[in-house]
DNA sequence: TCCTAAACGAGACGGTACGTCCTGTCTTTGT
DNA sequence: ACAAAGACAGGACGTACCGTCTCGTTTAGGA
């Protein structure tokens, strides 16, 4: 009779037990994004969140491990998840109405984006998690276009570049990211194409 | 240094008081930039830097409004403060050669200057410090270097490239920051001269 | 239009359905006492004893209306349900003997009882619990025992003594329930008889 | 230049930075006492008592190991510390009235000393401070009287069976504390003489 | 044999309080 | 006047259990 009750029971096949409700991870994660874009990254906390989302902090903690964890699935939920990419039959066209785009889009999400970048700075296993669901998609889509407009071993340094000076005016602030930011980028200033050798 | 505002009235007064004990002021910078390098800026925490100064948080306080002030001082004091310019005879050979050297730097002072940009983003007073007392005057250097090398209209662009691909790399940490790296934006792959125009 | 629904079901005759399972029963109060006994009754949880016992927390519940009333049963169905009474020649003999005979058994259950008679002072509803089910018999017993030696107007009180004390004493700790404390009810110091009365 | 600062410190003389607020201190008592007496032992949260008094959590914490030291303190300040003697011509008078006085006082603290008992016995440390603090100074002063009416052999039993009594009629609530409660002690059923002895 | 009902293991849920940590301010004594 | 010490209000952290609530599964009658 002391045999052990636990040899009664089944294999956990990750179905047992009352499912995840979807209501509460939704109120999160829309709490989490309003959180985000009223108060800026790092004004946001797990306690507000829970607040506005009618939920205990527990059921956060449960399925994110990090509030940044939880703001990055509330981004990547958003529209955020979505990247134009344009094909025309000019490519340095498809890349200056992609840089267009994503100007565009920045104008919203700037803000959100920067704290998520600032905290992957702090937080390396956060930092993997950015890199590979949100900027992976985005470099991978800007290769695309640049792809069709410079030779294949240029477009790597390329898509730096470009993302690269996005980010940077971005973060720092030194100047705009407006239309005629998207036009310095071609007519001769940095050319998508290989020049000729010089000499 | 420059938040010194009281160095006035010592210069007037004289003798009133007492003066600013700079071995404080030395042992903070001294505890800053040890618990950072240790740490990770995200974990350096006010009251770690007093006690590893044996100093009063207050002191802290009285002459830095930040943790980040603080941090900023003890990296713009250290050898941060030194940006290598090169003049040869071959400009873009200049331009790589800073490169090569803004990378070797990194490689040391990198995980410091990223807790400072997430500094930034969170924190809109200490992104203007951060850009005027450190990010100008580097992107300054760089743009007398890739002065001689492109035409007037191009440096600013260039510069955001080229200083806009070494933060992006070192911010996302999706590729390495060595001298490969530096010979990739020359030689034909992103032209630190204008080609001839397209069409 | 609730009783609708009602209407089409069976007569609940108590005997529908899936009957309790005893092992579960079984497994859940040793659980309790076990865990009472290695952790002490403050330290006990119903996850606890609901994880040791592999049973689900709802089932407790669904038979025992909070932790005390669980640790109650358990302490119950111990040996504890079994108050030695002696009846030999000699009444004030039987006294020291049921007090030893308790200070004995207090030993194992000691921490214990202290910790459900903690809980009766929180819970009205447990107090009249553990009274009628706990105390009650044992102030029964002890006044069977008292009863032959001391005159009947003096039982209620002399019970209310002994049992005080020793209670006094298991609660308080601030000293041993011993054989020696046993002897000290007699040979003239508490007198079980009454005596003549002064003047 | 690495040098320990810390050696120029002085030495810690116990009477350096901002000293205690005794405002808070009182603060934190009076807000104790009143959850106590409001809402009994087991309801009273460090987080009411600090909201109430105005507190951050962590000066009450700075302070008090538990909660349980705060509220003890709490009662000892109030009027619990002062128990009343008796000194008449007839000793067996002076423990009837140490009785009648303290079943009066408990009508007030009755609830609170309960719950103080009950955390002492789910609480070590707590019971050791409750002890020494509290039960011991009110053993003592029934002890007193006590010895004026019974030989000093019998002290110590006679008081664990006037406060255990008490104590257990307290604690269980099997019987009312009252003036016939008081008389009971006398009067030919418990004598505070011993007997001749039996045999 | 199926149907109905209750009990079961599992575990997610909204909550409450915990005790810790750090912030930035304040208040003392010491130099 | 400044420094060191450290207490203060405030507020978020992440954890532990509470008691309740679905789930899917199991185990018994009764139809």
């Amino acid at each position: 009779v002391t045999m052990d009750r636990k040899q009664h029971r089944h294999l956990d096949d990750g179905k047992r037990g009352r499912p995840r409700d979807l209501e509460a991870r939704d109120a999160i994660l829309a709490a989490a994004l309003a959180a985000v874009r009223e108060d800026g990254y790092g004004n946001v906390t797990m306690e507000g969140i829970a607040a506005d989302a009618g939920v205990a902090k527990q059921t956060i903690y449960r399925w994110w491990a990090s509030k940044a964890d939880v703001v990055l699935d509330a981004v990547l939920a958003d529209a955020l998840r979505y990247v134009s990419v344009f094909r025309s039959a000019d490519p340095r066209d498809d890349v200056r109405r992609f840089l267009v785009a994503t100007f565009q889009r920045l104008k919203k999400t700037g803000p959100v984006v920067r704290g998520l970048m600032a905290h992957a700075q702090i937080d390396e296993r956060f930092r993997e998690q950015f890199r590979e669901r949100f900027l992976a998609m985005r470099r991978a889509a800007l290769a695309e276009v640049v792809s069709r407009a410079v030779p294949r071993e240029s477009v790597a340094v390329m898509v730096d570049c470009l993302y690269g000076a996005v980010w940077y005016r971005l973060l720092d602030d030194h100047g705009p990211l407006d239309d005629a930011y998207a036009d310095a980028f071609g007519n001769g200033r940095i050319t998508l194409t290989p020049p000729a050798r010089l000499k």
